[in-house]
DNA sequence: TCCTTATCTGAACGATGTGCAGATTATTCA
DNA sequence: TGAATAATCTGCACATCGTTCAGATAAGGA
């Protein structure tokens, strides 16, 4: 886990002329306007105004507005991490059973943050926390929720829960189908009852349940 | 097919105080400058600058800027559609061979949309494009989508170039790993090649490729 | 203590979304 | 045909926005 939580009321103090937490302030409250009313419509003076700062004092730690909201969009990626991880930390057991539950809580967890946030699921994959080709492999928080799914397919491999040939695929289909259903849930184009559907069909295709050596 | 192509010429050519066909030119141009420079950085007044009109004029035709955001990006779902039309009908034949391709086809001509218009792409799936669940079963471009890739599954249960256990995932499985992919490849969180790898993974998991009757 | 550096303010500028009164053109009806 | 009505667009105004920059304020080191 990552994501550091930091309490509003510490972030909102201000004693003096000047604030002690900006940076962090800043990227919390901007965080929360997003939540409400959506990245598209996140205002800098609101966010200033809220902490009871100017402005301005808020380019002394981005360049423009746009800074802002992906450095708020970045550390989201954490949370999503975070949120995967809590949810298989709840599932003890090195059977197939667990490993299944496992794998089916990686996709639920990603699809309820979705829809509990859909704002913030939305800035997470819009151009504002588009991400750079070349960097993509050093980042870590993306690589978090690779590496859990990665591991958890490994348990269903090695448990003998899923089919072998499949195994190539696992990483690129789950996290695709399982993206994109919670994408298209949240943009209204598919009904929630269709994210169990998706993970069925997604168990079924990936020989999930099978009784192992067939 | 139905997105109808309106020449630039015929918009911007304004002879009298009346425009004539401003809604459509405002979507026009509109639709462009999101191509360009996205969504996000829209601007109301560069549209009726560029077509030489007030920007007063749009609140004729939209309530709103969002609202004429939403228009646009509702007009793309045909874009779309049409994309993935041309796409098959360029495939004739009704065995398994070009069932197979068909269904190759749709999935293609949908990212190769999504990586060309990246821009475009994300702004149909965006909050602006947001659907009304209770108005999503009448939408009939969406549904042109659904039932391309339905016809297409269909095909291929018929021709016995699928598992048919795997049927009733069909739509919802392959759209939402589509979807996902490129979406995860446009924003940067997958390569390209990933892909591929993708459709592989998915014909295979529908079981596509087998041999009929086994 | 003074000096340097980091942090934040205040006022200003241009651009943006939007509302409204009125000008201009098209359409309808006698 | 001409006059009345409706549709369409302009011009101006206003509040708000992102952004810049000179200078005020505080913190930290010598």
């Amino acid at each position: 886990m990552k994501g550091v939580h930091v309490p509003m009321e510490l972030l909102k103090s201000r004693p003096n002329y000047h604030h002690g937490n900006l940076e962090a302030a800043l990227l919390a409250t901007a965080t929360e306007m997003v939540r409400q009313k959506g990245a598209e419509h996140l205002s800098l003076r609101a966010v200033s105004a809220q902490l009871g700062v100017s402005p301005s004092a808020a380019y002394h730690y981005f360049p423009d507005k746009d800074a802002l909201i992906t450095g708020l969009g970045y550390s989201l990626l954490d949370v999503l991490a975070d949120m995967q991880e809590i949810a298989i930390m709840k599932i003890s057991g090195r059977g197939v059973k667990a490993a299944r539950a496992r794998f089916r809580a990686l996709g639920t967890a990603y699809f309820e943050w979705a829809t509990k946030e859909p704002n913030l699921f939305r800035l997470l994959f819009s151009a504002f926390c588009e991400i750079d080709p070349a960097t993509r492999d050093e980042r870590r928080a993306d690589n978090r929720a690779w590496n859990l799914l990665q591991g958890a397919l490994d348990d269903l491999l090695a448990t003998g829960a899923m089919r072998p040939e499949m195994r190539p695929y696992g990483e690129v289909l789950a996290w695709s189908s399982v993206h994109g259903a919670s994408a298209l849930i949240v943009a209204g184009h598919l009904p929630a009852e269709a994210f169990n559907l998706l993970m069925d069909g997604l168990e079924r295709a990936l020989g999930i349940g099978r009784k192992p050596h067939e």
